[in-house]
DNA sequence: GAGCCAGATGTAACCGGTTACACGATGGCC
DNA sequence: GGCCATCGTGTAACCGGTTACATCTGGCTC
């Protein structure tokens, strides 16, 4: 035999189906006895109700969407763990999709979702607005995480990318730093493009004479170690490398010690992010608050679903300057950094 | 208006709902302009299938639940990433849950899936066995990661915590390690316990005479902080701790380095694992194929699901020997580890 | 005792798909 | 020309829940 339905359980208890029903769901005017008498029975039979047809006659699934790309490591388990938390305490369940960059496979992702879920969760910094906002089911409550398109017909949230790239520009100027150079991330992210623009930003702001650098980069370490190599190689030296990411900056660390120069005596480094390898090599960065994003963006996602929030506005969370050992003009303390705990 | 159903697009292409649903599910028998004018339909008033509804109707979701414990970062993006490579080559969705460590609620979280989801993939290395049976829902297909409950009623997957630990044990004595400590993670895990036994029988059978000597941890970077000092201050000195993971290990490497003591030099290290950070600190360990063992678990259920595989013996993953700067007997090489690739 | 109301329960329609079965048209064959 | 197989299509039942509405019961008021 198969599960048993609800029919089962009112043929057991000898009511009908309606109060099976009614019971099971706490609604009101159901008797005592029974009430009693459909649990037991429900109990007695291994019951649970079924979600697909429960959705279907309800409109309803209790289900998030949530698009992700492809993420590396760290950025996808704290996003996700946010959304868990924030789902979890109210009752909702994830339904997990990579966006697999293709927009072709998005859109079908999108598209299977339908009826499944009562609203998404989209995370897109690759995607250009129009884009997206076609492939988007018209219908479908939606939250965009660090998208371009955020803003306009949808709800968002996003990093506050300038002024954290402003914080780090800001800090290092304050460390004496002169020739800043930023490495920066893939034309085609959107939040390489805000970190860029809020380096030069805050630089053209707070250091008006002083030379304002960038170098193409592409968010990957093998670039960062490129990036150092060159600089070194070429004329006029700098003071410090700002990366638009941690995996950049730690290759440029790496090809900064292996050449032999001093980090930070001779050249800073800095990232953005604050992945959690960066607390044990003494990187400064920029803190980005994934997991509070992700809570926050479901928690927002929920109150769209329910109509108590119909703003569209973005939200933008700050990062937070962290400052360890590769910025500080001090002495090198690359190891043993301890001034936060294990998370 | 809502969305458009499957009546609306009957009425629209004027044909019944039976014709609309054989065109677009692509069934045999439909004349070619029916088709044409069906799926033109389709297209101008938007209709994507309410999967709800299909669902229900065909007692398949094409969905396959996740439950997982908490897992610390990298771990679980890892096995996710694997899971969904392989859920998206056979067009299945991800429907996530957290274990949330409480049995009561894991047992709500099966719950809720009942009717959303052709089948489980269930992560539990904290539970017993007794216990997770008792929560799973009968007629699921189910497969068991980490799970002492697999094997016997149902699938599942696992590392070969035994085989790891003996070749850490072999790598550690072919170094000229004498006296190995092993720094054990908590009881209640499954994982702990596995590579615990392998130490003490590696130990038993590779060096009869040798101290076999375990401390008690629990997985967390303070314990093995605080198991290295204790080492340290305490009275005869081992030459190597081998810890039950990769953040207990990190640590005592920390401690030690505190101490002034030489790694490897006067002790080495060693975890298990493998997590990114490893990498960066030189640390030698056992890298565990995370991503491998989650689809290839996903794969198995799918095979479990459409009846092509009904073994329920567990398969083991072997952990592969990842030696770096912390066992060397030669130099100390902490820094510049570049023996692999960037992920 | 008639009339009324409230509370408990049952009946059946509905959510949006799939599909068994019925039906009419077409064409081939004798 | 009549018969039958085949093909395309439509009707309606079904999946397993929820719920509007009808019904029945008992207790209350006058």
């Amino acid at each position: 035999m198969t599960q048993a339905t609800i029919r089962d359980v009112a043929r057991h208890a000898a009511v009908s189906v309606a109060s099976v029903s009614r019971a099971l769901n706490g609604a009101a005017s159901v008797s005592p006895a029974t009430r009693d008498r459909v649990q037991a029975s429900a109990r007695a039979l291994g019951y649970v109700p079924n979600a697909a047809a429960r959705s279907l006659s309800l409109a309803r699934s209790n289900t998030i969407g949530v698009v992700l790309p492809e993420l590396h490591g760290e950025f996808f388990s704290e996003i996700v763990r946010g959304m868990d938390r924030a789902a979890g305490s109210l009752g909702l369940q994830l339904l997990l999709s990579n966006m697999h960059a293709d927009v072709e496979l998005a859109a079908h992702a999108l598209r299977a979702m339908r009826g499944r879920v009562d609203g998404l969760l989209i995370m897109a910094p690759e995607l250009a607005a129009a884009t997206l906002i076609d492939a988007l089911p018209g219908q479908q409550p939606a939250v965009l995480i660090n998208c371009a398109a955020a803003g306009r017909s949808h709800p968002g949230f996003g990093i506050d990318n300038r002024a954290g790239a402003a914080a780090m520009v800001r800090h290092l100027l304050a460390q004496g730093r002169q020739r800043i150079v930023h490495l920066a991330g893939p034309g085609s992210n959107l939040d390489a493009r805000e970190r860029q623009e809020g380096f030069t930003a805050a630089m053209a702001e707070l250091a008006p004479g002083a030379p304002v650098e960038v170098l193409a980069g592409d968010f990957h370490e093998e670039t960062g170690m490129a990036a150092a190599q060159a600089l070194l190689s070429r004329g006029p030296a700098c003071d410090a490398i700002f990366a638009a990411n941690d995996q950049m900056a730690i290759g440029a660390m790496r090809a900064l010690q292996d050449a032999g120069v001093d980090v930070p005596g001779r050249i800073a480094v800095a990232g953005f992010d604050d992945v959690p390898v960066a607390r044990y090599l003494a990187l400064s960065t920029m803190r980005v608050p994934i997991a509070e994003m992700g809570a926050r963006a479901l928690a927002r996602l929920a109150r769209l679903i329910d109509g108590t929030d119909t703003t569209t506005d973005v939200e933008l969370l700050v990062p937070e300057l962290v400052v360890r050992g590769t910025t500080a003009t001090g002495a090198i303390s690359n190891k043993n950094p301890q001034e936060e705990p294990t998370s």
